[in-house]
RNA sequence: GGGGUUGUGGUGUAGCCUGGUCUAACACGUCGCCCUGUCAAGGCGAAGAUCGCGGGUUCAAAUCCCGUCAACCCCGCCA
């Protein structure tokens, strides 16, 4: 139907006759001459009609949006009339003939990037929202970035399998999407939360290497970084250790960047999550950023300062961070500093400037001249920084100080690096879980405890420290995603399930495929899932909004105003579900 | 489940705090006319909004209050 797309021709095709098909994009009538500019996915070209020209009253009346195809004669625009900012700019098309393809109503908005367009007007129409430059661009990086994740997968020899997207529902986090079954009524498939169950047994089977680009479902509340379903790089692998998964998945990545022109350093550097905790009151730091966290209680501890004292006394801790001179705090942001703190249970903030060498404080008087001067040294304190403090029990300070630090973060514009990835590696195991009396698993209740921690699943008091194979990747301050190498052996699985308070016979009824699939020579594996839209929303740079990089996302209300759904069923539908709805 | 922000022609916003001057402004788009080198074309003109919906306060409501709906952001939740 057409010879060359809107976005191929230059003076290499001067001379020739093309067709061309697309959308009007805009239209110049200059009086005498009538400019039509024609859009496809690939570009835009000039058209000129002159008087003349017979298609020219046609011409006229056509209008934005008007699917139309174009023959004509490539030449190049007179001198001085060249558009540098297009591709096709230094040529145009001298129309021969004109049809108008369809019509088009005007559209709710125009096709232009710099128009800005509420997200329930741009949902509800997406079909011209993906017209715009912006939209088509982010679903080709997508589309571009899956087929290198497949190649590089296969090229290290995984297979994608697929698996069901009708299956059981198992306890795992999330609140399970159901579906109901007409065969079998009063029952119900469930939608896959994660492929986890079936690429374990898919290494059972022997297939060593698995992967796919699958869908999750959480029937959750949704967020700009969350949806009902989203994509995830699933992949697992048989006779493997922490680092070999790590190694895949930094060749992945690095070859992911690499395609997006972008070198990344492997490996990643790792911390332990105890560390990381520590050092950054986070379990998934932004490390573009330096910021660390210092532990001055030792500092205070003949302190005449009343709230550093009883924070002591009671085995408290005290930490701070200097946020340096990067930006100037003015009083109400500390002050607003100050309300976030408290909103989430810290008493308050100190904080401490060094101005024209002079420490300036409103806890100074309480200061010896021996404190400030660790206090200097422990921070690297220079002139023009300023210092943030908290102190409370061990636990919650790390809470304060992840939020101090994400704060003092938002305040720098400059961060030292452009893509920071990190590991962090053996969370704890179990959690005890209060309101239900029993240990929830961290992540993930089929990631395997530390060998050398083994023998702490039989001490109770031991128990929530068991470290795990979990690791997560973290990338510019968001969990990208979270794997670990997983239990094969059915006496340790079969261990953590009761220690999260399933009896036996719940563990049948849940697990039981997997339990016995452990009894038939299951050998060491593990894997990780990364989530694919976070990724893309990254590498697209479209601010944490994953919606951005969907073609048909849903609102934060679960709706799809595109297609109305969720929608009601007929009576017939529900009849032959044998399911009755209440009024 | 809770908190916050927003809702004004087709689109995006101003006006709201401090009610009257709002007979609702601006930009883009649309329509008409003019214009032979534009390219986010330009000039002149026009149409287009009972200010999300319902109630209340008031002599008077886009503006204040209550309710409700929707969108967005956050907490809970999301291994």
């Amino acid at each position: 139907m057409r010879s060359h797309t809107c976005g191929e021709l230059n003076k290499n095709h001067i001379g020739q006759v093309v067709t061309l098909c697309g959308w009007l994009d805009s239209k110049r009538n200059l009086g005498g001459v009538l400019f039509l500019i024609i859009r496809d996915l690939y570009g835009i070209t000039q058209i000129v009609v002159e008087p003349s020209n017979k298609f020219f009253n046609e011409a006229e009346r056509i209008r934005n949006e008007y699917v139309i195809k174009i023959i004509g004669t490539v030449r190049m625009r007179p001198q001085g009339n060249e558009n540098k900012n297009i591709p096709t700019g230094e040529i145009e098309v001298v129309l021969k003939e004109l049809y108008v393809l369809n019509e088009s109503k005007e559209p709710p908005f125009p096709v232009a990037d710099y128009i800005n367009v509420g997200e329930e007007t741009r949902l509800k129409y997406r079909y011209i929202d993906i017209r715009r430059e912006k939209m088509k661009k982010n679903l080709i990086t997508r589309s571009r970035i899956a087929n290198v994740i497949r190649n590089y997968l296969h090229s290290k020899g995984f297979y994608e399998i697929e698996t069901p997207i009708l299956t059981k529902s198992t306890p795992e986090g999330a609140r399970d999407f159901l579906v109901p079954s007409r065969m079998n009524p009063g029952k119900f498939y469930a939608l896959p939360q994660s492929p986890q169950i079936f690429k374990q047994l898919l290494m059972i089977s022997g297939m060593d290497r698995y992967y796919q680009l699958a869908r999750n479902f959480r029937d959750e509340d949704l967020r700009s970084d969350r949806q009902l379903e989203h994509t995830q790089i699933d992949l697992e692998m048989s006779f493997v250790d922490e680092k070999d998964v790590a190694q895949i998945v930094e060749g992945l990545m690095k070859e992911i960047f690499s395609s997006m022109g972008e070198e990344l350093t492997i490996p990643f550097p790792e911390m332990e999550y105890e560390e990381v905790m520590l050092k950054y009151g986070s379990d998934k730091p932004d490390l573009r950023y330096e910021y660390e966290i210092k532990e001055i209680t030792e500092i205070f501890k003949d302190t005449e300062f009343k709230i550093f004292k009883q924070v002591i006394e009671n085995g408290g801790v005290i930490r701070g961070i200097n946020a340096k001179n990067v930006h100037n705090y003015s009083r109400s942001e500390i002050d607003n500093l100050t309300k976030i703190l408290q909103a989430n249970g810290a008493k308050g903030l100190i904080w401490l400037k060094m101005k024209n060498r002079e420490i300036e404080s409103p806890i100074l008087k309480f200061l010896k001249t021996q404190e400030i001067e660790m206090l200097k040294n422990i921070f690297e304190i220079k002139d023009g920084d300023i210092v943030f403090i908290v102190s409370d029990d061990k636990c919650n300070i790390l809470k304060y100080i992840g939020i101090l630090r994400n704060e003092i973060i938002k305040h720098d514009k400059n961060p030292k690096k452009k893509w920071a990835f990190l590991w962090v590696r053996h969370f704890p195991l179990l959690d005890w879980n209060e309101e239900e009396k029993r240990y929830d698993a961290t992540h993930n209740p089929f990631t395997a405890p530390l060998p050398q921690e083994l023998y702490k699943l039989d001490i109770k008091e031991e128990l929530e420290n068991i470290k795990s194979c979990q690791y997560d990747l973290v990338l510019n301050g968001v969990e990208l995603g979270s794997g670990s190498i997983r239990n094969h052996k059915k006496e340790i699985q079969e261990k953590i399930f009761s220690l999260m308070g399933y009896s036996n016979q719940q563990i049948k009824e849940k697990f039981g495929t997997l339990i016995e699939a452990l009894e038939y020579g299951a050998p060491p594996h593990g894997g990780i899932g990364i989530g694919f839209d976070r990724l893309i929303s990254m590498i697209c740079g479209t601010e944490d909004s994953i919606r951005e990089v969907i073609a048909f996302p849903k609102t934060t209300a679960g709706i799809c105003p595109l297609m109305e759904a969720p929608s009601n069923v007929d009576e017939k539908q529900l009849a032959e579900l044998k399911i009755k709805l209440e009024k």
